[in-house]
RNA sequence: GGCGGCAUAGCCAAGCGGUAAGGCACGGGUCUGCAAAACCCUUAUCCCCGGUUCGAUUCCGGGUGUCGCCUCCA
């Protein structure tokens, strides 16, 4: 057996390296959380789905994952979203993240070992703020607490820029009170009216970057295996919270920093302003969410990805491909719990290639090659009569295993029809077709094709599958 | 202006020093009562110009195009 490493590209090397966990056998990761004030849009749903793909292949080799992702239930827009429809903030934000956990249950994204929320993670946080202050990293004014830059040596070092560099773009907004542009706040002043905390800077809330902080210190310690987000975060975000952590640490915050490309929808920004934003809500229910999430492992996850309708039904039918091949084998094996052992070498194969795909910075697009050569040769064994029950049972097993590592879920859709009442219909058309009454025949396969059922005559009989209806 | 990504067949997308994976679509064929599914066959010298090399899509330099970050943003 080779021996493979897994090697990931790190955002603040630019290489890709191999990846050595802190402990043997276990990953610490934290993936930057929804600000949950909205139903999430497709490009919130990339990470989500990109990193639940990198906590499954870790856990597939043998990690134990801590994988921590937060919520971000309090900042301006949760308190604009308060004022415009006037409910209190705590309540959008139940409403959101209970919406984000039934989309992302959708895309089958595995439940994180721990989601804290910014509200609930409050001591932690001003107890943050306070030793930053105390070490004159941060400094209160009129009620606001900043960051000080400048004190902290290597800013600028993820996104790959110097401090003079950034100071061109920093402002300062009219109300704010900081030494230098490129402070960033860690606490706010709470206005009249507004949500707000106890602090011994006075009544306020976070700012938004020093959650993060806060939530990697208390649920995976001072240094942590992976952070990751899209690629917008790198500044000033993940910046900004490399400077908080690492001004009070003096430690590495973390040792891989991964980062998702963005989503475009024809070619163009998702945006507001544009009016093109599309929402996994509204999404899955025109396609099948499992074909969203196939078609987002379809391309790296560090480069750009189109959304089209004509790319997405692309998708359909090629993940279709998948399923049915998946549908066919399991059909031919049945239920039976049949012996596969004479395939493990083939299997072992297709777990290697599939590996050595997914060691390189998870590049899914070769796992799914990967798996549609598993389709591809078990379409042939199919094809014979009197194929191995062993064979497509091997078949079926690495299909399902190596698909199952993506979390994509290659089974049937419900429907209303029993199989009882497909079997009588079948029968009936079997009976027709071999009187030679045709158009009957064609009609009861017609009317089965309505409720979702697809009727395939083939040299080993008739079979039949569930369809998309 | 600073930093960075990308440019591969009709479309999507891997490869990244030894003459191009995979998927979708198209065309031809096999199978079928007809279909469907599937299988077989067919489809690219990798944006342009230089350089390094025995050899470059793959490395270096220059160009062109395109997208992004530098401000809330996945």
């Amino acid at each position: 057996m080779i021996i493979l490493v897994l090697r990931v590209f790190n955002t603040m090397t630019r290489k890709k390296e191999t990846f050595v966990p802190i402990e043997k056998g276990k990953v610490r990761m934290y993936v930057c959380g929804p600000t949950v004030y909205n139903y999430i849009h497709i490009g919130n749903a990339r990470p989500v789905v990109v990193f639940d793909t990198v906590r499954r292949y870790f856990e597939y080799r043998g990690y134990e994952v801590n994988y921590v992702s937060n919520f971000t239930d309090v900042d301006d827009r949760l308190i604009n979203a308060s004022k415009e429809r006037h409910i209190p903030v705590p309540q959008i934000a139940d409403q959101f993240i209970k919406a984000f956990l039934s989309d992302i249950r959708a895309l089958n994204v595995k439940k994180a070992t721990v989601n804290p929320r910014a509200t609930e993670t409050m001591p932690e946080i001003i107890a943050f703020i306070g030793r930053l202050v105390e070490t004159g990293y941060a400094y209160p004014v009129h009620g606001d607490v900043y960051f000080r830059t400048r004190k902290f040596q290597d800013y600028g070092k993820l996104s790959h820029q110097s401090v003079d560099d950034l100071k061109s773009g920093a402002r300062i907004e009219i109300g704010e009170n900081k030494e230098d542009p490129l402070d960033f706040a860690l606490w706010k002043a709470a206005k009249p009216g507004e949500i707000k905390w106890k602090s011994p800077w006075g009544e306020g809330r976070p700012g938004w970057h020093i959650e993060c902080s806060a939530m990697v210190e208390k649920y995976l310690g001072d240094t942590i295996d992976i952070h990751a987000g899209g690629t917008d975060l790198v500044f000033p975000h993940h910046e900004n919270e490399i400077a908080q952590s690492e001004a009070l640490h003096h430690k590495t915050m973390a040792h891989y920093w991964l980062h998702n490309g963005h989503i475009q929808i024809n070619n163009e920004k998702m945006s507001k302003s544009i009016g093109n934003v599309i929402l996994v809500h509204d999404l899955i229910q025109k396609y099948d969410p499992q074909v969203i999430r196939f078609f987002i492992l379809t391309v790296q996850y560090r480069h750009p990805i189109n959304f089209s309708d004509e790319l997405l039904n692309d998708a359909v039918q090629a993940f279709g491909r998948l399923k049915t091949a998946a549908f066919n084998l399991r059909e031919r094996v049945g239920d039976r719990d049949v012996d596969d052992s004479a395939f493990q070498e083939k299997g072992d194969h297709y777990r290697q290639d599939f590996i050595s795909a997914m060691d390189d910075d998870f590049n899914t697009a070769n796992a799914i090659a990967v798996l549609f050569d598993i389709v591809k040769d078990a379409n042939i064994a199919l094809q014979q009569t009197n194929a191995e029950p062993g064979q497509l049972a091997g078949y079926l097993n690495v299909l399902l295993e190596l698909s199952g590592v993506l979390g994509l879920k290659l089974e049937s859709h419900e429907t209303s029809i029993l199989d009882s009442e497909i079997e009588d219909l079948i029968k009936k058309r079997e009976q027709a077709r071999n009187q030679k009454q045709f158009a009957l025949a064609d009609q009861i396969r017609g009317e089965l094709k309505s409720k979702g059922i697809v009727l395939e005559d083939t040299v080993q009989g008739v079979r039949w599958r569930r369809d998309q209806e």
